[in-house]
DNA sequence: GGCCGTCTAGACACCCTTGTCCAGTCCCGC
DNA sequence: GCGGGACTGGACAAGGGTGTCTAGACGGCC
């Protein structure tokens, strides 16, 4: 997706919409919606400017498509995790940490961004609010279906989902350490519960094993 | 500061630095960082677009003079109000919480809108960090004062803070009913103790004295 | 009254961006 | 080999943004 030949014509490999999207939601994770031009894009691909209005109608359609893929996978990625079977309700939440942790899952920068963007927009806002409540109702229903009472669920759920929001909002930069340190505390916080230390080791090492990627800033 | 006389020369009531940054900041917390432009002021002010130039150096020198505004306001608000001195650890929460329900000592919209700008500027990102980190701190040392131990007080800052920053940075809109409901369950989860009625009430009574303001949307 | 400092309007140059148009190049099926 | 569809490059117009410059109006001070 990056290296493409500029050779004129079709010779070379050519760009498809999916590497257009790609740049694109990399380029709004980073530098927010007002960096993702239709220039800026093009000189990332190597290639013309013109070449977008193939793939797009205008760049309204870009963020259309954005906003699709967004939701099929930060959101999809929730829900998966929230409905993933587990034993207890530390494992439960361990499960959905997993989105916070592993950029495969889920894209906090991007999440923000698009957030940011859709603040000005009708259309998007609806979308992105139908996101959020799909989300919540997700983690609502895990904690429902380990016992918890309707609003105590309600609640919990929301602690649980309203504060990683936040703190990629935040987006505080600590080593992965420092934030390990304290993952004990926050679990017994959303669960009510206090971890055992078997389902603390078991995020521990999940965690390890994604989250370095996180603790490098790419220069782009 | 909206009304003013768009006779040519300084004859009629002239702008200050301050009617500019009033607009802009409005302009900021509703619309985001790309629609404040010099030309937007102007025409909300009555006024020339060169007038901008009189008052301030460039468009980032607005900029600047709006962070050191919102640090000046919101960020003071949050540290006087965890300084507070109050009997329960509730109590103090509840000061806090006196902050992201009345508009006078706190503007939600402007705090996203500002740190949804600032993300891409490097000296912005350094200020909102600080004041962030400051804020976090004052929460964390209210904690401290109740008895709670340092990390114990360190957590329960973070989540406190972390959870407000994103449930505005989600903007729900629920009615204000719906959100009091729930202010003794969030309150338990942030002091560990059950909050007595009469406190409850009186957090009851704040919040609908003004939180009536944010339940309606300026067309601006 | 004269003058200076404050404040404003309008014109200008310049840059960046979007969207269109057209000529041209390549792959692929026939 | 060839013709059409897929795809690209460069030129173009139009709009909106910033920042500068100049001419000038007004209030207050001397």
């Amino acid at each position: 997706m990056t290296a493409l030949a500029a050779a004129p014509g079709g010779g070379a490999r050519a760009t498809t919409r999916e590497d257009w999207l790609d740049v694109a939601l990399a380029l709004l994770a980073r530098r927010g919606a007002g960096a993702v031009s239709v220039l800026t894009l093009s000189e990332r691909l190597g290639v013309s400017r013109s070449s977008f209005y193939w793939h797009f109608r205008s760049r309204e359609g870009l963020f259309d498509a954005l906003l699709e893929r967004w939701d099929a996978r930060n959101t999809r990625s929730i829900v998966r995790q929230a409905e993933a079977e587990a034993a207890t309700i530390t494992e439960s939440v361990c499960n959905v940490f997993r989105c916070w942790v592993n950029p495969a899952l889920f894209s906090p920068r991007l999440d923000v961004a698009v957030r940011a963007w859709a603040r000005a927009s009708d259309t998007a806002r609806a979308r992105l609010d139908a996101a959020d409540r799909e989300r919540t109702a997700a983690i609502e229903a895990m904690f429902a279906r380990h016992g918890f009472a309707p609003d105590d669920a309600m609640v919990r759920a929301r602690v649980l989902y309203t504060m990683q929001i936040g703190y990629y909002a935040l987006d505080m930069r600590e080593p992965i350490a420092a934030r390990l340190a304290l993952a004990p505390r926050y679990l017994e916080t959303f669960t009510g519960v206090k971890p055992r230390d078997q389902e603390v080791a078991a995020l521990r090492a999940y965690a390890l094993a994604h989250a370095a990627v996180q603790d490098f800033e790419d220069p782009s």
